[in-house]
DNA sequence: GCCGTTTTCGGCCCGACTGTTTTCAGTCG
């Protein structure tokens, strides 16, 4: 069983327990218990197998208990009790804005309602309204929250959609008189793979003028809730963008708290309690009432006598721990990238030629690039045949001497994996070239032990230098191959082969949690772009984001060292590989 | 149900906004 399913189960039983109306922290424990599964680096499974679940965050005794049942024999009996009570799909309710567990249980109770079908059905009986607590605008909301919610639009959409948007208000809203600074927040700046809302803090005097300005900005097509301090809106494209406006002298708490994420939020608070200060997104407030502003969100976290916390951190995994005992890393960042390893150009698949690449390699202060285009059998990305191969060697050779002094370059090559673990050049030619990219393209579906020692295979040839995107998925539209990520981070180890981060924002692959575990386990990683054109170059802050999520400094990232150590390290790889 | 630089028992973040209410409950982040 994956890590997701199990975590749906116990978000689940979280929603059940909640329409049940169970106390309130025995619902919190079992959703927390749930995002901590869900965002774990490694297979709970292999935990299991180690008899350690007690020591993920958030697991005790009785849910430990529960994992162990649904792992040894497929079922949990207390689950089955519990949907004997509740409806099984009841919390697909609670998708719906502005119904929330309270009312799901009411409709439930007093109307017979069991799907989101019913309740429309109810809601344009005009049924809702009868019921305490619920007046017609409750119920015309709701029955406007379940049109949207049938559109189909994604709940969450991909950071590399999202961040360019984000910037375009961010430029407007710091147009308008008055406003001081104007920062994304939540999981945009905290880097993650795809985002919810867009949030953004606004720093002005003048609240109201921010707030009417922004409300008339074109792309607002429906405004759901406006207020002094905060106004949330839904873009024409489906969108939901919220923001806060806050005094500049209070700006540091408000980005802050907005940064989120919940865990981290909840947790620092809770550390601020042990101080006696209790905080909110206006500043801290002392035991008799005193107040302390933040300006900036270093004193945020210096009042409590920590080091900032750079926003990719904060997802409640350990960070604030690590800043109490000043062990954060210093996490790699965008300009730390000395080379790009993996591009294309149009010799396969790319867009324009190996001398354009080039020159914006160069443009973007890159020191070294390796041209990487695909190899012979993947012939919808003109792979290139052993006789096209040599041909660009000659090509990159000229291109060498025209470039000297100014940017180094190389030949290496994206080899299919075949479907059998071969690889798609013979031996002779792969050491003839510079760097060996292996990755998979097809038969992405093999059950987990082939596709496993597939990958095993491929990586223990002693000319292979990185594995591109190992997993294959594409956010939101193809699955992560079944991998034993951890048998493969650890093949990786003891062959010196470096792991991608692959910085298109459609695929992060590694993700961030893998990323994480496999530096924990020593494996080095690239943070690539794939670019197909020279645009491309400037996906890398994704990836970046990506690492930075994962604790990466630059000292565990190949093409952020200079160019003379990362020669040294090839040639590293070629003496250590296991030999056969 | 989980957890411990106040604790193995008694806590468990904090506030904005809305709608249905006359002071607050529910939802959201």
């Amino acid at each position: 069983m994956r890590n997701r399913e199990l975590a749906e189960i116990f978000e689940r039983i979280a929603d059940l327990l909640q329409i049940r109306g169970d106390a309130i922290y025995r619902v919190l424990a079992y959703r927390k218990a749930g995002e901590s599964i869900r965002g774990l680096s490694r297979s709970v499974v292999g935990i299991w197998e180690e008899k350690d679940l007690e020591n993920i965050p958030g697991v005790g005794k009785a849910i430990a208990t529960k994992i162990d049942e649904l792992l040894s024999t497929g079922k949990l009996i207390f689950y089955e009790k519990l949907i004997e009570e509740v409806p099984e799909n009841l919390p697909d309710l609670l998708r719906i804005a502005d119904v929330g567990p309270k009312k799901v249980a009411l409709f439930w109770k007093e109307l017979g309602v069991t799907s989101i079908d019913d309740l429309e059905k109810a809601a344009k009986a005009g049924k809702l309204q009868e019921l305490p607590g619920v007046g017609p605008r409750s119920e015309q909301k709701i029955l406007e929250g379940i049109r949207s919610s049938k559109k189909g639009r994604p709940e969450r959409l991909s950071i590399g959609s999202v961040n360019p948007i984000a910037q375009s208000f961010i430029r407007r809203l710091m147009k308008i008189p008055g406003v001081v600074h104007a920062e994304a927040a939540g999981s945009l700046r905290r880097w993650r793979e795809t985002i919810g809302d867009l949030d953004i803090v606004v720093a002005a005097e003048d609240k109201k003028r921010v707030m009417d300005e922004f409300l008339k900005f074109s792309e607002v097509e429906r405004i759901k809730g406006q207020g002094e301090t905060k106004a949330s809106v839904e873009l024409l494209d489906g969108l939901r963008v919220q923001v806060w406006v806050h005094p500049p002298e209070r700006f540091g708490s408000a980005l802050q708290y907005a940064t989120g994420s919940q865990g981290h939020n909840v947790r620092l608070r809770e550390y601020a309690l042990s101080q006696g200060l209790s905080l909110s997104e206006h500043g801290f407030k002392g035991k008799n009432g005193n107040e302390i502003l933040c300006a900036s969100e270093e004193e945020v976290y210096a009042t409590l006598g920590l080091p900032w916390i750079a926003p990719e951190m904060r997802e409640d995994l350990g960070e604030i721990t690590a800043g109490i005992e000043d062990t954060l890393p210093k996490l790699i960042s965008e300009k730390d990238i000395k080379g790009e390893i993996h591009m294309h150009s149009d010799w396969s698949d790319g867009r324009v030629s190996m001398e354009d690449m080039a020159n914006a390699a160069l443009e973007r202060g890159l020191e070294y690039i390796v041209f990487t285009d695909h190899s012979r059998s993947l012939g919808i990305a003109s792979g290139l045949s052993l006789e096209r191969l040599r041909d660009q060697r000659k090509k990159i050779n000229r291109l060498r001497k025209k470039f000297a002094g100014e940017l180094d370059i190389f030949q290496g090559s994206e080899v299919e994996i075949l479907a059998d673990g071969s690889l798609d050049y013979p031996d002779e030619v792969l050491e003839a070239l510079d760097f060996v990219i292996i990755s998979l393209h097809s038969s992405l579906r093999q059950d987990r032990e082939k596709i496993t020692s597939r990958l095993l295979a491929a990586i223990e040839n002693e000319h292979v230098n990185m594995v591109a995107h190992l997993s294959g998925r594409l956010i939101g539209k193809r699955e992560p191959a079944d991998l034993d990520f951890e048998a493969i981070f650890q093949a990786a180890v003891e062959n010196n082969v470096i792991l991608e981060i692959n910085s298109n924002p459609e695929r992060l692959d590694l993700k961030d949690t893998h990323a994480r575990r496999a530096v924990e386990l020593g494996v080095k990683l690239a943070i690539t772009t794939d670019a197909h054109h020279p645009e491309h170059l400037d996906l890398r802050i994704y990836g970046i984001g990506t690492a930075r999520r994962a604790w990466v400094t630059s000292e565990d990232v190949l093409n952020a060292w200079p160019i003379r150590k990362f020669l040294d390290f090839l040639e590293k790889q070629k003496s250590s590989k296991i030999t056969h």
